[in-house]
DNA sequence: ATAAACAGCTATATAATATAGCAATTAGTC
DNA sequence: GACTAATTGCTATATTATATAGCTGTTTAT
């Protein structure tokens, strides 16, 4: 028998269970063919129409560097729509087909989102969502 | 003000605390110029020496693919040693400078640890490991 | 009016993963 | 003992999410 270094790591415990989740929603995701950040910048962009790319990157941590293939790729399977708000930006929007795909998405990650809950046991949702968000903001430099 | 449909997303906030956690630690470890998957097998080949490398990959979860140019990497560094054990496997073991290197990942590591621990709160460690274990086998297909 | 900040973008690099496939060795079964 | 199956280590390659550097044009602030 090996010994695990990691048995009683809380870092790479958390690690895992994230990436476990990770995987399998990449999973569901392939379906209707989309990756997970893709998935999440549609769910952003339906429940803010007219945002602007910088602030869906903004929001999900994601640099304008990165937006920018990835507001292509949603625009070119005819998911979304932009429309000049000046200049220099395009208010996005979903179209038609992109609400059925969120609607999808919804469907998946509340399925998701029960599996999670389930894992809780004992420990009350906004306990778990609370020391989530702790060790998110205090482990960000 | 812009709607955050991530708000109260349990899988969400899970992987944002995950990742926060692993920029933060791999911007430890860069200091020590290691890659914090190179960190996770250095410490699983001290705790056993002499182990062959596919059983460090099943312990890690990491194919044998990518265990290849790992394990050789740490060898190219001088940081394991790799004796023979039969035709096919050599058990790998940390030098004297992959042992310098284990313990400076430790100190690293239980400092993060220790921010871990401070975002919890009230939550009792066992528990929050209890769940993160839960999450992670019911998770995993 | 000019400087600074911002938006979107290209090109490119890195880390962690994945699959397919292969050669050599070892183990299991008849 | 022979044969098949499994194991080990490996190469080559692809994908996803991320990063930096740098550019153009637009808008804002002094």
């Amino acid at each position: 028998m090996k010994a695990d270094p990691f048995k009683n790591n809380l870092g790479y415990n958390l690690r895992r269970a994230s990436t476990a989740g990770m995987s399998r929603l990449a999973g569901q995701f392939a379906a209707l063919d989309l990756r997970p950040t893709e998935a999440s910048v549609l769910l952003v962009i339906e429940a803010n129409p007219g945002i602007r790319q910088s602030e869906v990157g903004r929001m999900l941590d994601i640099r304008s560097a990165n937006m920018a293939p990835l507001i292509g790729r949603l625009d070119d399977r005819g998911l979304i729509e932009r429309e000049p708000v000046d200049g220099r930006s395009h208010g996005l929007s979903v179209n038609a087909s992109g609400a059925e795909t969120v609607a999808a998405i919804k469907t998946e990650i509340e399925s998701h989102e029960a599996l999670i809950r389930n894992a809780l046991g004992d420990l009350p949702e906004e306990v778990f969502m609370a020391v989530m968000k702790r060790i998110w903001k205090q482990l960000e430099e």
